[in-house]
DNA sequence: GAATCACATAAGTACGTGCTTATCTGTTAC
DNA sequence: GTAACAGATAAGCACGTACTTATGTGATTC
């Protein structure tokens, strides 16, 4: 079950703040590993859980390995979301005005 | 840091089972037993993280202890998955659909 | 008020997870 | 080819987590 391996991945807060870096531009392994204080290995071992989960994913270039946001993870949250619609609280016409300025 | 704990909360399955369950209904301990094979203080255990990560709220009442959804975690995962719209793929447009169908 | 019921908490245990150091693989540069 | 570099994998370890059994707590019923 994928749904499981992505909430497990983001349940740990050094791997979303390598999603988080991620997101704000796509990176190989030594970039996102400046200003983090974490090992190569544990880096590496991180974005193996990220990629598994489907919320990243590489493309090989030359001897550096480049890593990006995988929209795949992202739409499997929003679907388990989805599904508990009735219970959102008013505040989610922040969510609606975020949707329309996407239409731009 | 709360968001930890929703995440935290959700990497279990047997606690998304019993969010998903108290999603179609709220119901006491004993209800959300039924037909899910654990223990009683497992179950407990379980409602603990859920209850801490604002996923779902207790109600006392009488000897018995009533569970619902708490929209405070859901809205929190929203808010999180906004952060990273540019990434969210056109199926997304499914889920517009949904938050139209809300204003019925 | 004593028994019962719904649930919470305590303590112990088996297993999972995130890290470490060491080593391997694949690519580039000379 | 060989040295250097980017990254993956292996093995071991400390700690966290989900369960268990046992017991505690508060409300109800008679």
């Amino acid at each position: 079950m994928i749904e499981n391996e992505i909430f497990r991945a983001l349940a740990d807060p050094t791997r979303r703040a390598i999603f988080e870096k991620l997101a704000a531009g796509s990176m190989n392994a030594s970039g996102l590993r400046e200003g983090m204080e974490i090992s190569q290995p544990a880096m590496s071992q991180h974005l193996a859980v990220l990629r598994s989960a489907g919320l990243v994913r590489e493309e090989r270039q030359g001897r550096f390995v480049n890593y990006e946001v995988d929209p795949e993870g992202l739409a499997l949250i929003a679907q388990w979301l989805a599904k508990y619609r009735a219970y959102w609280p008013a505040r989610i016409e922040a969510l609606k005005v975020l949707l329309k300025d996407m239409d731009q």
